[in-house]
DNA sequence: AAATGTTAGGTTATAATATAACAAATTGGC
DNA sequence: GCCAATTTGTTATATTATAACCTAACATTT
């Protein structure tokens, strides 16, 4: 949380009370979290909130690179570094909804490649695999 | 369209009227298409179908590999090459909405080696990338 | 042909996600 | 204090997606 205030402060960006406590909130949760469990969390603060709120937080949140959206998931997890350039790879297990986000240059570079062969000029590079997380791969071949 | 059939055959899967009237219209959509869309799309021809109906021609069309849906843009088009296995990097403009499709096997396989160090077992990988096409960054460069 | 099981589609209702539009309050600079 | 800009509140509604239950079509066996 501090960095979170530190990066804001750094950029001009002003890290105001809903906008803190919703970044609080995705972070307290161990998944992805949507917008609507934002809501209720907010609900029981006393706070109440209407979807707008959130919305907008959020959306100051990731465009402030401290959050990110997984549009798999419609929800939000915090990014692990938000010092680095908005550009990482999600694996997303969709059995325990753990995340591992990585931040592969190799990759990147790849896809910029096809994008040149392509004439596409990319603006975001954000991607979504979906798949089992180690943990739960080897409870399913016990069942299995 | 013919393509599709001989596909359908072949796997045991039944490509019923209305699975291939929602198919065509995704094809006939230069752009990627909304089930809401596609809705009215089949109310014009006289149908008077339900969201539950394009929804199920959807998910069918989808597990067939005939379409993509785009999670990025809650729409769908049509699979530029089904023979090829699910997994296929979509570069999106966000201006006119054109989609180019690759299957690059070498970014394929390096996300496949992050997930190895991850312990991650991969089951689609589907890439999305935002961006702008030739033709749009032309227009921009212009305009600014 | 009748009985049965399976798959597909119809119908109603509602859940879940997201935004438009405008009003009020707060903040920071002067 | 006052202005301008930003943020938040509020109401309403748009958009996307699914649950639940029922009927129809079709295939297989008897």
């Amino acid at each position: 949380m501090e960095r979170a205030v530190a990066i804001c402060d750094l950029q001009g960006l002003r890290l105001t009370p809903i906008r803190r406590r919703v970044l609080e909130l995705i972070w307290r949760s161990h998944a992805p979290i949507g917008a609507y469990a934002i809501l209720e969390q907010l609900a029981r603060d006393g706070r109440k909130a209407m979807p707008p709120t959130v919305y907008r937080a959020l959306e100051f949140l990731s465009s402030a690179s401290l959050v990110h959206r997984l549009d798999s998931l419609n929800a939000y997890i915090g990014c692990g570094d938000p010092s680095e350039a908005h550009s990482g790879q999600f694996f997303i297990c969709h059995k325990c909804e753990s995340v591992a986000e990585i931040h592969d240059t190799a990759t990147t570079g790849l896809l910029a490649g096809q994008a040149k062969t392509l004439g596409f000029h990319i603006e975001g590079s954000h991607i979504e695999i979906s798949g089992l997380c180690n943990c739960c791969e080897k409870k399913e071949s016990l069942s299995g």
